[in-house]
DNA sequence: CAGCATAATTGAACATTGTTTAGCATTCAA
DNA sequence: TTGAATGCTAAACAATGTTCAATTATGCTG
């Protein structure tokens, strides 16, 4: 029963990146694997292996596909609030719920890692670069006589921040008591941090 | 050549941790495996699994290592810096420094997830516990005066954040240019937020 | 329409993972 | 010396990623 041609080499793709994405959100990275995602799209695994080199690439897709799903939310959480310093919160908040939603889908982009010579695509990186436009355009509208080094350099500073309270809020539960949840880490973070830096930017 | 007796159960549990750290600082993570730390120090896999239920506690006690080992240079750092703020910098200067200088052990704490019945041992639990004990000294004697709460919430945001650069700074290139190092952004973290909240602080 | 080339698909194979366990060998106690 | 307890090995099992010769369906060509 070979070349059965019921789908494309573009539909086995598309069907094999969605079953590594269900795989990922319901399993996690760990339940992954070559042969399930080849029995559930009704192929074997030397077709998969025809379509995609290796099992990095598969789950590299279905990462991509996380992070254009929290750009669409990010861009969002931008569009839907004026004021530049609330827009920023929003955005950070949209982040942080992101992660806490789609816990697994969310560090299995931060855990997978790529072997030695495997390199990661431009399209890839494409889909960071988006993400960190975003909140660059947040904070730049916060302090737009500011030069671009300054802007890049908050901006990633900020995004790094709310990222690592994301990452040790999910999986370890590194705050027992409910004193300090990550919401107010958050707020407390980007509260203090902008008050100092657009004080210090409207003097100099 | 059976029942050999030549290293007691703990040496062997010793040997076996140690290899295991090597491993993990040479080939990271993925470089761990039952067969080749068996065959290291000399035993079988066989008995390797008398002497641990899995490898995940294998790897479990080899991270419990790298955080002491981190915990002595985090507490060094306390100990060199009597002035309060610098202290906290330098403080995270020497987690950032850690990360960098030991990336596949680092990385090896936080990309390591437990299967989901294992659940985390309590003497692992006191190490990072440990860890977080130092900066919300640190961050007390920046302002004694406050309360519990206000300390914990701001130590557990600096530390998160801090995290934060680490992780993104580590293994994925995320800052193409050379503007923008995670020096620099630590410092602009640290010197923001401690500006803000040590301001408000002062008021209230 | 027949036959051939091409492409798609399979299924088996290989090496390597974690983990278990029957059985052998050695030590110790009685 | 004999029996029991312990240390250790070697082989086995299932599941992983990956490759590839063989098979089979398709489409083109004469």
């Amino acid at each position: 029963m070979a070349r059965r041609n019921d789908h494309s080499r573009e539909e086995i793709q598309g069907m094999a990146i969605d079953v590594t994405r269900t795989l990922i959100s319901s399993q996690g990275l760990e339940g992954v694997s070559a042969r399930k995602i080849a029995q559930q799209i009704g192929y074997t695994v030397g077709t998969l292996y025809q379509n995609f080199d290796n099992i990095h690439e598969l789950i590299l897709h279905a990462n991509a596909f996380s992070l254009t799903q929290l750009l669409r939310e990010l861009e969002a959480a931008y569009r839907s609030e004026p004021r530049p310093r609330e827009r920023v919160v929003r955005i950070a908040e949209t982040y942080l719920r992101f992660g806490q939603q789609h816990e697994k889908q969310w560090s299995a982009i931060f855990r997978h890692t790529l072997p030695r010579d495997f390199q990661m695509p431009d399209w890839y990186q494409a889909r960071i670069d988006a993400l960190f436009a975003v909140i660059e355009n947040a904070v730049r509208e916060l302090a737009p006589r500011r030069q671009k080094q300054q802007i890049q350099l908050a901006s990633r500073t900020l995004w790094s921040s709310v990222h690592g309270i994301c990452m040790l809020n999910i999986g370890d539960k590194l705050y027992s008591d409910q004193i300090a949840t990550p919401h107010t880490l958050l707020q407390s973070l980007i509260h203090n941090y902008l008050s100092a830096w657009t004080a210090e930017g409207s003097q100099a």
